[in-house]
DNA sequence: CAAAAATTTTAATCGAGATTAAAATAATCC
DNA sequence: GGATTATTTTAATCTCGATTAAAATTTTTG
């Protein structure tokens, strides 16, 4: 099995261990999980992980890489569909929700960013900045269009994205529930901010 | 000094190593955070805390009990002043949140409950099963008396207690933003839910 | 102040888990 | 099928942090 030249195989791979150590540290924490319990997950030993990455650290590295790269592409897809302040506030809950709960999940809660390297640690919290920035600048577009009341953007930001962020936390893999969560998510959290 | 009758001031100090404890759980998670560190909080060195506390494993516990105490307290307060469901509902809110972010915390977030040893987890699973019932509680009594519009009680719960267990992950100690935080954030976790 | 109790420290033990090296197995390519 | 590369394992090392024991210090009490 060669690493082909996009490296394809070897991504998806690496993805599957990256999702599995996500659930993980969702549950235990970043050093509550031993390298052990995410390759017992992948029905493989501790050492095999250093195969896709270089250490423990690359490890949560990625997985916060991963998670806010499925929280930009929610966003971004959502402002790129237009539409009022509140339109894009409701596409883009749905996109992340629905990104969460479903095949694209579980994806790791930024939950221990001082675990980080310094430079990783960096990278993280300027991509984590620029996406509550976004939100923010969603809610101010329907401020300014009239689709949106909120008296505090940032405070808002930081309630949504806590609701959103502890979902990890209480859903685990039941497709049933993940369907529930999906469509009435979105609705719970965007009800309060409509005009 | 003499452990006295009630144990007043050994429970006094021991809540201060439990305040420093959740300050750096909330931080760094459980087990990457150090005894050294928290000792170090307190300018004492690691087997001081073993004076406090049996180990590693019961200072979470005790943390997390703490945490439940707190919510309880909110809870039951609101609770008992009675009004509509959305008056309770606000209540509640105003002061739990107002207990993170004043002079009760900080307060450890319940996000390594697996961490815990198995009875330990059953009663602090229990404690924070019966917060929830008691939250969805007064969301149904507010649907009754038709202050409240909510269509999933569950799910609502699930939002809202995430937003705010989030908190004390974006918080730490600012005074200024503290009552920015105890005013704001009820209303806008609550003006969603208002009929 | 002296005795007793409480609190903290210093020094030593101990195991768990991350990491590395080298060897073994499996997959792919010609 | 044999050479080559990719993947995984076994075995060994090494450090960090939890824990314990014993001693030292501080506080309280009478």
């Amino acid at each position: 099995m060669a690493r082909n030249p996009d490296g394809t195989r070897f991504a998806i791979k690496r993805d599957r261990v990256l999702r599995a150590a996500a659930h993980c540290f969702n549950q235990k924490g970043y050093s509550g999980t031993s390298l052990k319990d995410v390759a017992a997950m992948l029905g493989l030993t501790d050492p095999a992980l250093y195969y896709y990455v270089r250490n423990k650290e690359e490890l949560v590295y990625r997985c916060y890489l991963r998670a806010a790269d499925v929280g930009s592409e929610a966003m971004n897809r959502a402002i790129a569909e237009g539409g009022s302040g509140l339109d894009q506030l409701r596409a883009y809950l749905r996109y992340h929700v629905g990104f969460m709960v479903g095949d694209r999940g579980p994806i790791a809660i930024l939950s221990e960013i001082p675990s980080l390297e310094p430079p990783h640690r960096e990278e993280i919290l300027k991509l984590s900045r620029v996406h509550s920035r976004k939100f923010e600048a969603i809610l101010e577009r329907g401020i300014e269009d009239g689709s949106i009341v909120c008296p505090d953007v940032r405070m808002t930001g930081n309630a949504v994205m806590g609701a959103i962020n502890w979902i990890p936390k209480w859903f685990h893999g039941d497709a049933k529930l993940a369907a529930r969560i999906a469509s009435e998510f979105p609705e719970i959290l965007s009800r309060g901010l409509a005009a």
